[in-house]
DNA sequence: GTAGGGTTAG
């Protein structure tokens, strides 16, 4: 062309921009002014669109700068994009920001917004956002948002709210979309209920990689390593390909399941037989599937050999001490400890797992030293915590606190219960009991062996009005056993509280769930 | 010629 214009070079920059090469339309957009083009609002949401796909926060800003002295800070695209662009940059102040300065919005900018926050681990704000955009705008939520929505309510857990989104979905008869099918499988999971994961999985037509994906870790989470497996043989069989992320979740169930033989041998056919490399994520599934099964050495050696980028590195060696801690190789604990504390990443973590390790040896004084450091240091670990939704209620419940807890004694109660339930069941692993002594304690009576991962259950709730309850999860440790003790729980719970569970898909599509004005 | 959604290890 002897003069390209304005629309030339957008259209070239699109072009690298659909082809999978965003750096190319960044290289482009620097080369206009050499030929003095002046770019436009077109060119600009292309530009932008670029720097959220490679998530380079500088340009993006430097970009951002030149759409307000160029004048279009107004136009409705370039802002949901530079939104889009903050969100994927994890910069959800400047989003929000320039979300505020928008005088138009539409579902676009809407979901734009919802998603900077559900994607930055703000899944509260997420949803606060969707109640305003129902409230304020006479626009129906498409798939696009519902998908947001949904993840905002897999982050959080939280199942009510997740079926309230999923009814949503059915109502706007969005229910056989890939995308929020996807979702909803995975909601479901970090939800507590794997069964509806597999009735959604179930229901879509032709499945890709991706929900197959999310279906394989739903399953792994429960400790149901052999279906994911057959998940897995399933889709092969099916011609569909799998992906690195494919393949996490398959190493994650051999390593959540005990099928160490079969993880290693999927290790070696990644490459092999489906031309995936290996990376970190990988290797630090094989270091927990071998650390977990006592072969320490073999995970200590792989771990030292594996280079990573330091957040993953942090999680390699987070696996490697738990791994060390749960079998007494106070050695490799000492190392793995050191290297996180060395590289300033989850300093408290790594002080209470080294000083629990220390005191399963029986090395109490180095056990008691480190927790006056702590003390000394100011260094402070978070306490990890579970909860249960029941109807409209949530009940809170932190590791060893019963005195806080309005109804701790039933609640003990129900734990010895189901500690008796699964023994005679033959759980042959750790004692529900030992939640309740101190870490000493715990550490002189516990027993290691491969199934061995205590519940640690904790209590003291916080209830929250309205309704009975309960779910426990999050701090279940999922391995086989512990997904029948997932349904003793259930059980258990239901006797006592009277729960009934109402919310069954076809309510929402016959219309009998009211839970329509919820938002 | 332009903007928005799903799966990932301790």
């Amino acid at each position: 062309m002897p003069e390209p214009n304005v629309v030339s070079w957008t259209s070239l920059m699109a072009g690298y921009v659909d082809t999978g090469q965003p750096g190319m339309a960044l290289w482009l957009f620097g080369k206009m002014p050499e030929c003095s083009v002046i770019p436009n609002e077109f060119t600009f949401a292309t530009v932008i669109n670029a720097c959220s796909i490679l998530a380079h926060l500088r340009t993006g800003k430097e970009v951002h700068g030149l759409v307000e002295v160029l004048g279009f800070q107004s136009n409705l695209v370039v802002c949901s994009s530079l939104v889009d662009m903050y969100g994927k940059c994890n910069d959800v102040d400047n989003a929000q920001r320039v979300f505020d300065s928008m005088s138009c919005r539409n579902v676009v900018s809407w979901t734009s917004i919802v998603c900077a926050y559900a994607q930055n681990a703000q899944g509260q704000e997420a949803l606060q956002l969707f109640r305003e955009f129902i409230h304020l705008t006479s626009e129906r939520p498409n798939h696009f948002m519902l998908a947001s929505v949904v993840n905002a309510c897999a982050s959080l857990g939280r199942l009510a709210s997740g079926k309230v989104a999923h009814g949503s979905v059915i109502r706007g008869s969005h229910d056989s979309n890939d995308v929020i099918a996807s979702a909803l499988v995975d909601m479901y999971a970090k939800c507590g209920c794997v069964e509806y994961s597999d009735k959604v999985f179930r229901r879509i037509w032709n499945p890709t990689v991706i929900p197959y994906t999310s279906m394989i870790v739903a399953a792994a989470k429960y400790g149901l390593g052999r279906m994911s497996l057959q998940l897995f043989q399933e889709m092969i069989d099916r011609g569909i390909k799998p992906n690195d992320v494919t393949f996490v979740g398959v190493l994650h169930a051999c390593s959540h399941s005990g099928l160490v033989d079969e993880g290693l041998q999927h290790l070696e056919s990644m490459f092999e037989k489906h031309g995936i490399l290996p990376n970190a994520k990988h290797h630090t599934c094989v270091v927990d599937m071998l650390g977990r099964t006592g072969r320490l050495n073999e995970a200590y050696e792989l771990a030292k050999s594996i280079q990573a980028e330091p957040n993953q590195e942090a999680l390699l060696w987070g696996t490697l001490l738990s791994a060390s801690r749960l079998h007494g190789r106070v050695d490799i604990a000492v190392e793995a400890s050191r290297r996180l504390i060395d590289s300033n990443q989850q300093v408290a973590g790594a002080y209470v797992t080294l000083s629990n390790a220390y005191a399963l040896n029986g090395e109490w004084e180095n056990s008691h030293d480190l927790r006056s450091e702590m003390r000394r240091t100011g260094v402070q670990k978070e306490p990890g915590c579970s909860w249960v939704e029941v109807k409209d209620s949530t009940y809170v419940f932190y590791a060893g606190d019963v005195s806080s807890c309005a109804r701790g004694s039933e609640v003990v109660a129900l734990l010895r219960d189901l500690e008796g339930k699964m023994k005679q069941r033959g759980y042959v692993g750790g004692s529900l009991g030992l939640v309740f002594v101190d870490v000493e304690e715990e550490a002189k009576e516990e027993t290691v062996g491969l199934h061995s991962e205590r519940l640690a259950l904790g209590f003291a709730l916080i209830s929250i009005p309205k309704g009975v309850i309960i779910r426990i999860m999050k701090n279940l440790r999922m391995c086989r056993d512990c997904h029948e003790a997932f349904k003793l729980i259930s059980e258990i719970v239901e006797r006592e509280f009277v729960v009934r569970d109402v919310n069954r898909f076809h309510h929402f599509k016959s219309g009998s769930c009211t839970c329509t004005d919820f938002w």
